[in-house]
DNA sequence: CGGTATCTTGAATTCGGTCAATAGTTGTGG
DNA sequence: CCACAACTATTGACCGAATTCAAGATACCG
């Protein structure tokens, strides 16, 4: 129930990822009040047509948010990691036209629509970060269009696993080009508008290849530079504050 | 070059779709300065890699956002219309990571971000505006990923179309179910991810089906509740202000 | 140690793509 | 007002990436 410093340090270190923050900023969101809760995996945190009176900062897990068709088909539109609040358009659009669930056992913070307001009104920049963050997430909603629109299954996914790589770089969940993907590869073709089976094959193309190594749910990116170049993947939409090379 | 309160009409229509407006707040709108600038069709307005410093509104015409592939494949991201500030964004992320260009000759106004971010300080519901419109903005991209990743050219066709219908008619450019659609069918393809024989074909499907007719660029939606059952479309998602129906 | 979820593999199928050629349209200049 | 040029729409034949269906093989979990 309480907030602790060390929850609200998800977010900031993923803000820092996307632009600096001055101290007296830093010390505002850590004042912020923080409703803490742990939920199981594949666990509808809101649903589509809700509408929330709060955000959901992810401290540690995995999420997604999606669409279903009428046919039940599900479409992934977006991954989320520590220090993401995916629901923050909830603050301006009333009602949620997408779920945001969870993929694995994870730790969330909610934070009230109200707090937020008022943090905005004190620390303006913050406002401006938190607008840019949304901005952010609508670039890699574009970029998503183009891999699915344009681009053929293999570029498609290799493209996915270098943003993952860059994005969970940024708060310091990779190690020497490993990350831990709690995905299925149901999940993955659904993100991608692939089948299950397609992204079986096209993953085993991937390893194949020694761009990855994948055992279980921790992937190893083998040859970077051969990654992005399949996935014709260049990190500059994610606008990123370092653009650290490798 | 000088700007007539006319051309900030186009604006404040389009904003009034989406919010109500206050009179100070569309007295502080109509201050702002404009740049006029008429250009040709498929010119680019702003490029991938440009650093702008003003947005664009547009006032009159059509343009669309797009991207290219390294193989040279476009995919276009979304369409404009008037009253849009397609690059709003640029206020928040210095780089561009797409370009912006017009699909018929336009009437556009250019806006200072200076300007943007003074009206911002003095008015900060229309700063929330501009945010819920980048919000819906990404709304948009997201049901283009279902969409493109989940349904078959017919309803993907049918879903633009009706989307097209709704957010003209919201700033008054539909009459009698019928609207200017100054798209080639290769535009159609690149923003849909098919193929211009497909679309094509698609296109014959739904006139056949006497959902639409189509001559030359004036579109007409011949039966809308069909057109929407084909699309599964469901407005919620351009969070309008008037939830008419028809 | 079963039971369920996930991953693999193979074969047949299909939606949509590519290639290529034929109409229509539109715009421009003479 | 006509003719050419250039773009856009339409059609047909063939192809191919990815899907679907179906069946095993593994892995994970209580």
């Amino acid at each position: 129930m309480g907030a602790i410093h060390s929850d609200t340090a998800a977010l900031i270190r993923k803000l820092e990822s996307i632009a600096p923050l001055a101290p007296d900023e830093k010390a505002a969101l850590l004042r912020l009040p923080l409703r803490l809760k742990t939920v199981a995996a594949d666990q509808d945190i809101v649903c589509e047509g809700d509408t929330p009176s709060e955000c959901c900062l992810i401290v540690e897990g995995f999420a997604c948010r999606y669409s279903l068709t009428a046919e039940g088909k599900r479409q992934i539109l977006s991954f989320h990691i520590s220090g993401d609040i995916p629901d923050l358009q909830s603050l301006h659009l009333d009602v949620m036209d997408h779920s945001l669930g969870t993929l694995v056992p994870s730790k969330l913070a909610f934070i009230q629509h109200d707090d937020l307001r008022s943090l905005m009104r004190n620390q303006p920049r913050l406002g401006d970060l938190f607008w840019r963050d949304t901005l952010i997430d609508a670039a890699v909603f574009r970029q998503w269009l183009v891999g699915i629109g344009r681009r053929e299954a293999y570029g498609r996914i290799a493209h996915l696993l270098c943003e993952l790589l860059v994005r969970l770089r940024a708060v310091e969940l990779v190690e020497d080009h490993a990350f831990n993907l709690p995905v299925t590869q149901a999940e993955l073709g659904d993100a991608l508008g692939i089948s299950t089976v397609h992204v079986n094959r096209v993953l085993q193309e991937l390893r194949g290849e020694n761009l990855i190594s994948l055992s279980g749910s921790s992937l190893k990116v083998l040859d970077w530079e051969g990654l992005q170049e399949a996935g014709e993947f260049d990190a500059t939409y994610l606008h990123l504050v370092k653009k650290e090379a490798l």
